[in-house]
DNA sequence: ACTATATTTTTAGAATTATCGAAATAAAAA
DNA sequence: TTTTTATTTCGATAATTCTAAAAATATAGT
């Protein structure tokens, strides 16, 4: 993973409104949660929600599959996990590591 | 770790700059760098670097001590290790476990 | 005291992001 | 085909963040 596209997935996690969307996502598991049961859950605005699912999406942190009327957000571990190995990679390569 | 004081540390860190400075830092591991040597390694403007930086000593993923001039600074791993705890914790607690 | 070095603070304009009501669109049921 | 449900797009305002020059501050050497 390149540092732009890293910079990129912290930034859209580091809002505390997609930050919990997300978390929502990660407690739900694989199946994940159509955007209405995201709504009621963290009560949310409609409009607002859509904005940051859909910067969650821009960033591949959710996938959106549509079952008939009703969108279901699924978490894209992955992502995650690659960002959290881009974190702690090239580790004190100028001294003993600490990770 | 809270929602709150996550998405902060996250946000910290979703900006290019502050990321490759951190990262920078996390390269040369517990001794730290100067700040003139991050300005010389990243070719960033005094005052945008001292910016950034001062945002990252913010939420504690850096620390700062002086050596009669020259401020060292020093990556804090605990903090980074604390957020992807965080970032992992609760992970599908209504569904079998992907991470 | 004066000078040099290292770094921060101030400041201000530009750019980006956040919020959310209202209108629009999509899919299915009546 | 009209209505209902589910969700997005538009649009406008408010708020925050970014950038970097210039001035200020801190520490030490002369």
């Amino acid at each position: 993973m390149e540092n732009e596209i890293a910079a990129k997935i912290l930034a859209e996690l580091g809002h505390i409104t997609r930050l919990s969307i997300f978390r929502y996502l990660v407690q739900v598991g694989d199946k994940g949660a159509p955007v209405g049961q995201i709504q009621e859950k963290l009560n949310i605005p409609w409009s607002t929600l859509s904005h940051h699912i859909s910067r969650l999406v821009s960033v591949e942190l959710i996938r959106q599959v549509r079952d008939s009327r009703t969108l279901y957000c699924i978490p894209q571990f992955e992502v995650l996990d690659d960002l959290v190995e881009f974190l702690r990679s090239e580790c004190c390569t100028e001294a003993k590591c600490k990770m």
